[in-house]
DNA sequence: TTGTGTTTTACGACCTCC
DNA sequence: GGAGGTCGTAAAACACAA
């Protein structure tokens, strides 16, 4: 049994199409119909081909994790550049007229809201506030 | 022992290639 | 048209917890 099945196997390992004269040289070393040995073929495709999409899944999924940490890392980095940002406009700004020469540097832009594919609200003003929030 | 989940075997239906 | 492929599925065999 374990004899026949390592023979399979081996012969499987070797070309997984079964051509007819491997199929009646199989069947004949291991005392089988021909069509046994066809079904076990099939059966052991089907098999491979399970477990190498298994295989695939769990690489995707794997994939999507660097991904999503990368997102993570990436936010992190952004809120850290606006802060620095909104820091070093602070620094800049004369303290009479920033009120009325600048936006706010905290509230969201709505007076020149345009909206990307993923409905995020653009602001096409140069050095636009809205970038900030 | 038995109920349940998993794996293996076998088959029919349909498709592709020579 | 025949041989051999995939796909879906039923049945048998097996593993294992309760």
């Amino acid at each position: 049994m374990h004899d026949q099945l390592r023979l399979l196997e081996t012969s499987f390992n070797t070309n997984q199409k079964l051509t007819t004269e491997v199929k009646f040289e199989l069947a004949r070393e291991l005392g089988l119909p021909p069509r046994q040995v066809a079904i076990w073929y099939q059966n052991r495709r089907a098999r491979r081909k399970a477990n190498t999409m298994e295989d695939d899944h769990k690489k995707i999924q794997m994939d999507l994790g660097d991904v999503l940490a990368g997102n993570i890392r990436l936010d992190k980095e952004i809120g850290m550049l606006r802060n620095e940002l909104n820091t070093a406009q602070q620094l800049l700004l004369p303290a009479s007229s920033s009120a009325t020469t600048l936006p706010s540097l905290t509230a969201p832009c709505n007076d020149h809201p345009t909206s990307n594919t993923r409905g995020d609200i653009i602001c096409n003003r140069e050095m636009p506030a809205c970038f900030l929030q």
